[in-house]
DNA sequence: GATGAATGAGCATTCATTCAT
DNA sequence: GATGAATGAATGCTCATTCAT
């Protein structure tokens, strides 16, 4: 069942200012915690950061964890908004499969350190935060099983129903693997060779068995 | 070029001891560090759950982030020997991929907790260690690398020579997955389905295209 | 020597808004400090609680501590008051004493919550403003004291001129005295019980002696 | 149902040190409390006044409450130590509270300000711990309710049965008074006048009656 | 007169590490 | 080698008050 986005509350109410001032948060602790890590990084360096006073900053937060409430859930939104982009341009679902790929492998790559910082950093959100989180995965895993499922229907994508979820799964872990092996995988593959090979292999397993 | 492990200075001489000291520190500690995270555990808290005094503790470390590496080496190398374990009975390299690659998936889950430890906390690392931790895990992935090599070689698996090392992490990621996206993966696929299915996807890639 | 009330300096200058809005603000505030006390109650707090915006608050106060202070004396004027209501319709000083003390008991019962409040926070006043509230607490003191000198007057009550102000103050404070120990008391007594014993007990003492 | 004295947790396990540290940290914090209140008083304050380091003092105690609640302990047992000294010098009930009372007043004058303490400041104290002292209150007031138990039982006081408590708490309550309304009192009284005459009015209300 | 966003000094509390015993 | 009391810088967060609108 969908669970709508928590609220957080804040004290001031000019909700286009709540809006506003958030934005600048997000954009000051996003550095920061990409750079030191949630824990290391103090309430007073992200208030520096974001060009707040400590006072100020918490008008429109409750706790440091709010913040990376924030911070995730601008990250996903991001990384949402892009990969959706790319998914009603094709006829076909292969093709809409490879262009979204596509565009998931290159995005992860522009946005590495965030997607790592979900990541590493997820797991200190509250509980109720932190299972939105997780649901916001899921959806944007959704986006690469739709695509799978039309390719059923269409028939130029040969999965197994059983297998659906799995691949999308596979497919997002792929693509983010370039964020957090990068350490490991750019010292063989650039970003080009990566994508053209991964999709290689992800897309020979869903040929249609001809005749 | 292969790094040496760091050498964790200690103020008692006694190897023995040190190392047995070192493995109840590394037992309190992994507990805790499931439970509570890196950060929000407390070397007294660890002193307590390992049966040291905090100043006895000190005695076998210098910092907090020694116990998180020795947690870390501890589960690389019970990962490493797990996974070895399966390596050397199998004619065929083709054979021996299944077998390790089943051998990965059950390992990963039984020690899921643990790898996921390592994806959440490795980051809090020092410099020097934390590489250490990384080059363990590129070792690690290198077990899948050479068997691919193996079955280049005796011709049990078909693999593009650029193409082996990516498949060494995706088979490793597409293990480690089952850890790190349990919340989602659990409510859809038993540990045995999703060895089965995943194993399929794999080798289905690697069958050595005849004539 | 008798000081004159202190005036709480106000930004607004319409006396009649000021009265209205003060009378608000003491409502809401009397409400929280009994609750929380005075220290645990923030000014933000007193605002919502009086329905006015924070910057009007400060327009009819100039400090927190102004806030208590006016609780205070609210507190004082609605205690003599009362207490003044059943000052003259007696006949002898005696008779007077009886009527008043009873009213004492009852109204002390009534405001109870009030009574404690001013005990407890009173000291948080600033000097001037705490004297005042010290003054006006003798001052209602001093009802008692003038029914016992009436009754040296008319010879209905039997007290030493050296002891009626400490009669008084017995008086004033055996009645609140059901406020601050109710914890204790409402065990053993009802109120009207307490009122009819501690009566007793007062009046006994202050039989003329006959012959 | 007699309740047992809460326990304070402390770091430290020596249970002689514990016992310094907290006089010590008592003797501190007394000192502070009088002067500005609890509320008022920050930690920081406490450690420097009882010569410990922040940390040191919080290794003895779990919060600043907790500084209250020992600091309201002492003030007890101090009085309650100095009611009883007075208790079993008598031959008669009558004679047991002569004595007791004059050493309640004269103990509550050189106790003043810590008698005002507890009356102002306990009220910040946590449930659990407030309902403790306020059942030590109780219990202090117990010596007297004994005394009049016994002064019914040897015919040398002359109370009823159902107002034996309520005399009690009477007499309390005038002594404590000294110290709440001395700055009422001072101004007409001295501690030998105020002993003398309240004295005067408690036993004249208990004579027995002849014949 | 009314509003409420902004401020930042100040607070209680924690915790990794040391070192005298 | 073992112990655990001591340390104090650092942290997340609060809140009375102001002042531009």
């Amino acid at each position: 069942m969908k669970r709508n986005p928590p609220v957080i509350p804040s004290v001031v109410k000019d909700q286009r200012l709540v809006k506003e001032r958030r934005q600048q948060i997000v954009e000051g602790a996003v550095r920061l915690f990409i750079k030191k890590g949630f824990h290391k990084t103090t309430t007073r360096e992200i208030a520096r950061a974001c060009g707040l006073s400590i006072g100020t900053m918490y008008e429109y937060i409750q706790s440091k964890e709010d913040v990376l409430y924030l911070v995730c859930e601008y990250i996903h939104t991001e990384l949402e908004t892009r990969l959706r982009k790319s998914l009603y341009e094709s006829d076909t679902a292969r093709d809409s499969l490879r262009k979204c790929v596509e565009n998931l492998f290159y995005t992860v790559d522009e946005m590495s350190s965030l997607i790592v910082l979900i990541y590493q950093e997820a797991k200190s959100l509250p509980k109720e935060l932190m299972s939105y989180v997780l649901q916001k995965e899921e959806e944007i895993t959704g986006i690469f099983e739709n695509i799978l499922i039309k390719g059923m229907e269409d028939g130029t994508l040969s999965v197994d129903e059983n297998t659906v979820k799995l691949m999308a799964h596979d497919i997002m872990v792929i693509g983010e693997m370039w964020a957090f092996r990068r350490w490991a995988l750019k010292r063989h593959y650039t970003i080009d060779q990566y994508t053209k090979r991964q999709m290689a292999l992800i897309l020979d397993k869903l040929i249609p068995r001809e005749g």
